[in-house]
DNA sequence: AACCATTGCAACCGCAACATC
DNA sequence: AGATGTTGCGGTTGCAATGGT
Protein backbone atom coordinates (compact mmCIF):
# COMPACT_ATOMS: atom_id res chain seq x y z
CA UNK A 1 0.00 0.00 0.00
CA UNK A 2 1.47 3.16 -1.00
CA UNK A 3 0.73 6.39 1.25
CA UNK A 4 -0.60 8.70 -0.93
CA UNK A 5 -1.87 7.32 -3.44
CA UNK A 6 -5.13 8.26 -3.95
CA UNK A 7 -7.37 7.78 -7.09
CA UNK A 8 -6.16 11.27 -8.97
CA UNK A 9 -2.35 9.90 -10.06
CA UNK A 10 -1.44 12.83 -11.89
CA UNK A 11 0.50 14.14 -8.71
CA UNK A 12 0.94 11.77 -5.60
CA UNK A 13 2.82 13.67 -3.14
CA UNK A 14 4.09 12.26 0.18
CA UNK A 15 3.88 13.39 3.06
CA UNK A 16 5.29 12.88 6.53
CA UNK A 17 9.00 11.65 7.60
CA UNK A 18 12.16 11.14 5.22
CA UNK A 19 13.08 8.03 4.28
CA UNK A 20 16.92 7.53 3.78
CA UNK A 21 16.04 6.81 0.68
CA UNK A 22 14.71 9.51 -0.56
CA UNK A 23 17.18 11.78 1.81
CA UNK A 24 20.45 9.79 -0.64
CA UNK A 25 18.27 11.08 -3.48
CA UNK A 26 17.89 14.31 -2.60
CA UNK A 27 21.64 14.57 -1.41
CA UNK A 28 23.32 13.09 -4.96
CA UNK A 29 21.07 14.93 -6.72
CA UNK A 30 22.08 18.17 -5.45
CA UNK A 31 26.01 17.32 -5.54
CA UNK A 32 25.62 16.28 -9.00
CA UNK A 33 23.20 19.47 -9.87
CA UNK A 34 23.81 22.27 -7.75
CA UNK A 35 20.61 23.50 -5.74
CA UNK A 36 18.02 25.09 -8.23
CA UNK A 37 14.29 25.57 -8.55
CA UNK A 38 13.34 23.39 -5.76
CA UNK A 39 9.64 22.56 -7.70
CA UNK A 40 11.69 21.22 -10.82
CA UNK A 41 14.38 19.95 -8.54
CA UNK A 42 11.98 17.62 -6.58
CA UNK A 43 10.58 16.42 -10.16
CA UNK A 44 13.93 15.73 -11.79
CA UNK A 45 15.37 14.42 -9.32
CA UNK A 46 12.45 11.89 -9.34
CA UNK A 47 10.94 12.50 -5.55
CA UNK A 48 7.46 12.34 -4.76
CA UNK A 49 7.75 15.18 -2.56
CA UNK A 50 7.01 19.07 -3.06
CA UNK A 51 10.28 21.57 -3.77
CA UNK A 52 8.98 23.26 -0.08
CA UNK A 53 9.56 19.60 1.35
CA UNK A 54 12.64 19.19 -0.26
CA UNK A 55 14.33 22.80 0.50
CA UNK A 56 13.08 22.63 4.01
CA UNK A 57 14.56 18.94 4.35
CA UNK A 58 18.08 19.86 2.25
CA UNK A 59 18.38 23.25 4.79
CA UNK A 60 17.47 21.95 8.11
CA UNK A 61 18.99 18.14 7.58
CA UNK A 62 21.04 17.72 5.16
CA UNK A 63 23.26 20.50 3.99
CA UNK A 64 27.00 19.60 4.60
CA UNK A 65 27.71 22.21 7.17
CA UNK A 66 24.15 21.95 9.54
CA UNK A 67 25.19 21.36 13.15
CA UNK A 68 22.72 19.50 14.84
CA UNK A 69 22.00 19.03 18.65
CA UNK A 70 24.92 20.00 21.78
CA UNK A 71 23.74 23.79 21.47
CA UNK A 72 26.68 25.11 23.48
CA UNK A 73 26.31 27.74 26.33
CA UNK A 74 27.73 30.58 24.36
CA UNK A 75 25.30 29.67 21.58
CA UNK A 76 22.36 29.60 23.82
CA UNK A 77 23.61 33.19 25.25
CA UNK A 78 23.49 34.47 21.67
CA UNK A 79 20.01 33.23 21.06
CA UNK A 80 18.85 34.73 24.40
CA UNK A 81 20.33 38.30 23.63
CA UNK A 82 19.09 38.31 19.49
CA UNK A 83 15.71 37.15 20.59
CA UNK A 84 15.78 40.14 23.23
CA UNK A 85 16.84 42.42 20.15
CA UNK A 86 14.60 41.03 17.28
CA UNK A 87 11.71 38.79 19.07
CA UNK A 88 10.89 35.94 16.88
CA UNK A 89 12.73 36.52 13.88
CA UNK A 90 14.07 32.92 13.75
CA UNK A 91 16.02 33.30 10.38
CA UNK A 92 17.54 36.55 11.17
CA UNK A 93 19.13 34.66 14.90
CA UNK A 94 20.26 31.77 12.89
CA UNK A 95 22.68 33.71 10.28
CA UNK A 96 24.18 34.87 13.23
CA UNK A 97 24.73 31.33 14.75
CA UNK A 98 26.85 29.19 11.65
CA UNK A 99 25.33 25.58 11.22
CA UNK A 100 22.27 25.94 12.79
CA UNK A 101 19.16 26.64 10.96
CA UNK A 102 16.26 28.68 12.05
CA UNK A 103 14.37 25.95 12.57
CA UNK A 104 16.30 24.37 15.20
CA UNK A 105 16.49 27.58 17.31
CA UNK A 106 12.54 28.15 17.33
CA UNK A 107 12.51 24.94 18.68
CA UNK A 108 15.37 25.11 21.14
CA UNK A 109 13.52 28.06 21.86
CA UNK A 110 10.48 26.85 22.30
CA UNK A 111 11.29 23.64 24.21
CA UNK A 112 14.23 25.19 26.64
CA UNK A 113 14.38 28.43 26.76
CA UNK A 114 10.85 29.22 27.12
CA UNK A 115 10.25 26.26 29.75
CA UNK A 116 12.97 28.08 31.86
CA UNK A 117 11.60 31.65 31.67
CA UNK A 118 8.12 29.95 32.27
CA UNK A 119 9.50 28.45 35.57
CA UNK A 120 11.06 31.97 36.77
CA UNK A 121 8.29 33.79 35.45
CA UNK A 122 6.17 33.59 38.76
CA UNK A 123 9.58 35.01 40.80
CA UNK A 124 10.31 37.52 37.98
CA UNK A 125 6.98 38.29 37.21
CA UNK A 126 4.92 38.86 40.69
CA UNK A 127 4.11 42.79 39.96
CA UNK A 128 3.27 42.12 36.54
CA UNK A 129 -0.44 41.87 36.08
CA UNK A 130 -0.71 39.71 33.61
CA UNK A 131 2.17 37.01 32.30
CA UNK A 132 2.43 37.54 29.05
CA UNK A 133 3.61 34.54 26.35
CA UNK A 134 7.09 34.35 26.93
CA UNK A 135 8.44 34.53 23.40
CA UNK A 136 6.71 38.08 23.06
CA UNK A 137 6.78 39.29 26.24
CA UNK A 138 9.62 41.44 27.41
CA UNK A 139 8.28 44.36 28.58
CA UNK A 140 7.63 43.79 32.29
CA UNK A 141 7.51 46.81 34.76
CA UNK A 142 9.61 45.69 36.90
CA UNK A 143 12.63 47.59 35.40
CA UNK A 144 15.05 47.29 38.48
CA UNK A 145 14.94 43.17 37.91
CA UNK A 146 17.80 41.98 35.39
CA UNK A 147 16.19 41.22 32.21
CA UNK A 148 15.78 37.47 32.21
CA UNK A 149 16.38 37.23 28.24
CA UNK A 150 19.43 39.17 29.07
CA UNK A 151 22.85 37.36 28.62
CA UNK A 152 23.38 39.68 31.76
CA UNK A 153 20.88 37.43 33.33
CA UNK A 154 22.25 34.25 32.03
CA UNK A 155 25.50 35.03 33.42
CA UNK A 156 24.73 35.73 36.57
CA UNK A 157 22.47 32.91 37.04
CA UNK A 158 23.59 29.95 35.34
CA UNK A 159 20.78 27.63 37.08
CA UNK A 160 17.65 28.67 35.16
CA UNK A 161 19.23 27.95 31.87
CA UNK A 162 21.91 25.54 32.54
CA UNK A 163 19.63 23.20 30.64
CA UNK A 164 21.87 19.62 30.66
CA UNK A 165 22.98 19.82 27.29
CA UNK A 166 21.47 16.74 25.11
CA UNK A 167 23.94 14.02 25.50
CA UNK A 168 24.78 13.40 22.33
CA UNK A 169 21.30 13.46 20.63
CA UNK A 170 23.02 13.12 17.26
CA UNK A 171 21.97 9.67 16.97
CA UNK A 172 19.55 9.35 14.58
CA UNK A 173 19.32 6.22 12.85
CA UNK A 174 22.09 7.21 10.58
CA UNK A 175 24.21 9.90 10.70
CA UNK A 176 24.94 12.82 8.23
CA UNK A 177 28.84 11.09 7.93
CA UNK A 178 27.09 8.12 6.58
CA UNK A 179 25.06 9.93 4.10
CA UNK A 180 28.36 12.52 2.99
CA UNK A 181 30.16 8.85 1.78
CA UNK A 182 32.22 10.26 -1.70
CA UNK A 183 30.77 7.34 -3.43
CA UNK A 184 27.23 9.09 -3.30
CA UNK A 185 27.92 11.42 -5.87
CA UNK A 186 28.76 9.56 -8.51
CA UNK A 187 25.72 7.89 -9.16
CA UNK A 188 22.80 9.62 -10.45
C1' DA B 1 4.19 -4.64 33.00
C1' DA B 2 0.95 -1.47 31.44
C1' DC B 3 -0.80 2.77 31.00
C1' DC B 4 -0.71 7.77 30.77
C1' DA B 5 1.61 12.32 30.53
C1' DT B 6 5.24 15.01 28.97
C1' DT B 7 8.98 16.29 26.00
C1' DG B 8 11.59 17.18 21.84
C1' DC B 9 11.88 17.55 17.19
C1' DA B 10 10.82 16.89 12.20
C1' DA B 11 7.74 18.35 9.02
C1' DC B 12 3.63 20.78 7.33
C1' DC B 13 0.77 24.93 6.54
C1' DG B 14 -0.41 29.54 5.40
C1' DC B 15 1.08 33.83 4.23
C1' DA B 16 3.96 37.52 2.48
C1' DA B 17 7.75 39.03 -0.22
C1' DC B 18 10.18 38.63 -4.22
C1' DA B 19 11.21 37.37 -9.13
C1' DT B 20 9.97 36.56 -13.73
C1' DC B 21 7.23 36.86 -17.71
C1' DA C 1 1.18 46.97 -14.43
C1' DG C 2 -0.70 42.69 -13.47
C1' DA C 3 -0.53 37.62 -13.24
C1' DT C 4 1.85 33.71 -11.98
C1' DG C 5 5.38 31.03 -9.89
C1' DT C 6 8.97 30.53 -6.32
C1' DT C 7 11.17 31.26 -2.03
C1' DG C 8 11.51 32.37 2.80
C1' DC C 9 9.56 32.80 7.17
C1' DG C 10 7.06 32.00 11.46
C1' DG C 11 3.54 29.35 13.64
C1' DT C 12 1.67 25.00 14.48
C1' DT C 13 0.98 20.07 14.53
C1' DG C 14 1.93 15.05 14.74
C1' DC C 15 4.31 11.57 16.63
C1' DA C 16 8.10 8.84 18.58
C1' DA C 17 10.76 8.61 22.66
C1' DT C 18 11.04 9.02 27.42
C1' DG C 19 9.62 9.36 32.18
C1' DG C 20 6.44 8.76 35.90
C1' DT C 21 2.85 6.31 38.38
Amino acid sequence: MDKNTSNTQEVEVRKGPWTMEEDLILINYIANHGEGVWNSLARSAGLKRTGKSCRLRWLNYLRPDVRRGNITPEEQLLIMELHARWGNRWSKIARHLPGRTDNEIKNYWRTRIQKQIKQAEPFANQNCTLAHDASTSHACGAKDEVDPYSPAYAMSNPEPFATPLPTESNDCFWSMEDLWFPQLFNGD
